[in-house]
DNA sequence: GGGTATTTGTCCGTATGTATG
DNA sequence: TCATACATACGGACAAATACC
């Protein structure tokens, strides 16, 4: 309650209606004892007055034993009858109750390695753009012309993505872009095929635009395409590098005849190549869009592998695509800020972004090892891991007979967080429970410590 | 330029005078650009005179551009415009071509401030924040509680709104919430009624969701609320406190009549308070979701009167809505940077948000003021201005009868940009041309440049 | 290199003189 | 003379930033 709006109106006396306002204020209680009062001169300032009239208010309200003056540090409230019970504070009751079962170890899939974020090199390049002219202007509705081109080469290079940076659309996540995609196809398309089980999001952004959704089944060791066919939609969200969440990659096989499946329907491909940074194994497969560029909708983001904070995400639109969204879209402006775009734009030109990419697919290599090997030694039979040749998380397979609730429950009260996988399956539900352990954040020997707990938790 | 020491007359206000002295040191080159000013306690120590008489010179020079205040490191005199070498060098060989017709003067509404941007608080803040670890995860849907709560505060003092940081949304942009908006009211709502003229970006996103569109017509006078009971949409889009783009206000009166319709009708309010914080003359009315909390859903953002690229909006929703809202979109990601909130919300922890919005108001009154008088100086009976009360632009009614596009087209020759109205209008067409001139990121020198080339472009 | 003293802008309540009716 | 309102000016207290040990 630093300052407060009201109207001053004409005929009584304006020290007299402030006057009266704060009072009014006081007995109802908006204003509780022990707390200030707007500031004189900052009242004064927003109702448009001399500071002498509010401070005549102020007097007034003194002089009634409303308020007091604590010399020159402003005006508080008074108790306003000696009710002395209500003050009995007992303030650290609340901090017993949160700690009794501290997280120690969270296996958190999402968040990102805190100790080799280029912390340094990213204040560097942000604080350059601040002071950057460009940067104090509104955003491109498509995202920053600099920021695509660095996109476009980076996919070129990385993912044999071959594209011009004005097909590439900047958005804030990949969520809102499949919000904004299902906009312009629900006219054409009135469903869409998605895996199961598969990425939550996606399917609450096409539940949003009211799209039939069918579903193709996935497995440890791939997608079930043959049921493609018997499935009416022309329209498909896949996430071909590593599958989410199983972690299985698609075959150059599978891929070609996905491609060949959406042609022939005049479909469209979505591919969701969110985390396909972090493959440890072999090379990792070129992504569908370079095989194709006229069904596939490519989309990637910075979130996986950078800040999930920063919310910037891309897409690229085959042409047919890309006239229908700019048409809906041009008169709307762009959801994600440019400073981030900016900054981003200038982090990947001086090649920070490359080796950062480089740097961190070694350290989460090694996380990746450790939680696999420990996983491996600790519980040897009785769970089997899914998922292991990449990115950040893998799937263990708990084979103890126990419900997801109950493991994720026992591992709590250990102080481990781990996370369930059945909100991710639709239909094809498995028969065991299944737990995702991501380790971005932690340190080989929280990994380890964890582990352990969980061991201990789950009795095995 | 550390003992400069002048003698105070008697007669004139010492502060005038101080101000006085300081604005000619510098229109005289006596102290160079980026060079400090001598520090407020210093100055006051070696003229005798108080802190807060030296403040309120500078202050004052604050305001007209010519210096900035650096935070706490003190105060430093800005670059004064480039007037004197633009006849000189014909700099690099690029330039040739792009500056056949250099933009000189860009009366753009909707950029900012450069030279009073809290630069080094801004960085200060966001690199504090990029070392804590919250900064790393991902934020929450509907916004960052810390940032909810600093709005909630800051509604309550500057705009009366009274708010659970619970009822608060964090969103991108206007344009998005109100698509957001859209999506959970289209199922009870078919229809809305926007302001004509009004913000063109409102009309797409309804659009957007196929929302029939009736109009209100707005004139200089304010809106015919009389035409009100006649249309049959329940839902209405308005901005109270400056109208989008005519400046009117909406009388209390109005208001409260508006209240009562929405009450009646079961309808819903969506008051855009999109630049509310510059407000001039009078003391700002208090916004209508002070007056009444179940029926309005009021609008706020950031980018008008801080960084438009920051991406960062909010709405207060009530209880109704609310529940709606969170249900909807429960599932899916906040499309606004977890960093810029963060950032925002010390920022306004710190009570720098309050001081900045301070400095802005007088820096833009300012700016107001020598745009208002250039213009009536020069066009005398050519032109009328419309909205010059509060807000980052005013309207200009031509009377010489010549066509909007003419006047833009031949001012843009004479290096000078100036902004078509017609695209607000949709049925209530004015008789005369309307340009709109913004002067935020203008200094009254470019102002007063600008006026007289427009004065010769269109030959009045 | 890390604590400490100083400098800096900024806020605070306040006092005085003055201009209206 | 009085009530009301404003403009001008004052110095104490504080926290961030910087300089100095």
């Amino acid at each position: 309650m630093k300052n407060t709006i009201f109207i001053l109106k004409e005929g009584t006396p304006k020290y007299k209606q402030i006057y009266e306002q704060f009072k009014s204020f006081i007995e109802r209680g908006d204003i509780l004892p022990d707390n200030p009062l707007p500031s004189i001169r900052q009242l004064a300032d927003s109702l448009q007055v001399s500071r002498n009239t509010t401070l005549m208010a102020y007097e007034q309200l003194v002089a009634e034993g409303y308020i007091r003056g604590e010399g020159r540090k402003g005006y508080f409230v008074n108790e306003l009858e000696p009710v002395l019970f209500q003050n009995t504070v007992i303030p650290p009751h609340k901090k017993h109750k949160e700690t009794v079962t501290p997280v120690q170890i969270d296996f958190r899939a999402g968040s990102v390695d805190q100790t080799n974020f280029p912390l340094e090199i990213w204040r560097r390049i942000s604080n350059k753009v601040l002071t950057l002219r460009e940067s104090f202007r509104y955003g491109e509705p498509f995202g920053e012309v600099c920021l695509r081109e660095q996109i476009a080469a980076y996919l070129f290079q990385s993912r044999g993505v071959k594209t011009e940076p004005d097909a590439i659309i900047i958005g804030s996540s990949t969520q809102q872009m499949l919000i904004h995609l299902g906009q312009i196809l629900k006219d054409e398309f009135t469903g869409i095929i998605i895996e199961d089980p598969g990425y939550d999001g996606a399917m609450e952004a096409f539940r949003f635009h009211r799209f039939t959704i069918e579903t193709l089944p996935v497995y440890e060791t791939g997608a079930n395409f043959s049921k493609l066919e018997k499935l009416r939609s022309r329209l498909i969200y896949v996430t071909p590098s590593h599958q989410s969440p199983l972690g299985v990659s698609m075959s150059i096989q599978q891929r070609q005849l996905l491609i060949h499946w959406a042609k022939n329907k005049n479909g469209f491909i979505i591919e969701d190549d969110y985390d396909s940074e972090f493959r440890y194994t072999q090379q990792p497969f070129p992504a569908l869009a370079s095989i194709d560029s006229t069904r596939v909708i490519y989309l990637g983001n910075f979130s996986k592998s950078f800040l999930p904070g920063i919310r910037l995400s891309y897409m690229v639109l085959p042409q047919l695509v890309l006239n229908r969204y700019k048409n809906q879209f041009l008169h709307f402006e762009s959801t994600s800020s440019l400073l981030s775009q900016l900054t981003m734009a200038k982090f990947m030109e001086e090649g920070e972004w490359n080796r950062h990419i480089k740097r961190m697919r070694l350290v989460y290599k090694r996380k990746m090892q450790c939680l696999v090997s420990e996983l491996k030694e600790h519980f040897k039979q009785s769970t089997s891991i899914i998922g292991e040749q990449s990115g950040l998380y893998v799937l263990v397979k708990v084979h103890l007979n126990r419900s997801e609730e109950w493991l994720i429950e026992r591992a709590s009260i250990y102080g481990v967080k781990v996370y369930p996988t059945s909100i991710y399956f639709i239909k094809n539900h498995p028969g065991e429970a299944i737990i995702k352990l991501g380790f971005s954040n932690l340190t080989c020997d929280e990994i380890q410590r964890g582990v352990k707990l969980l061991k201990e938790a789950w009795g095995c």
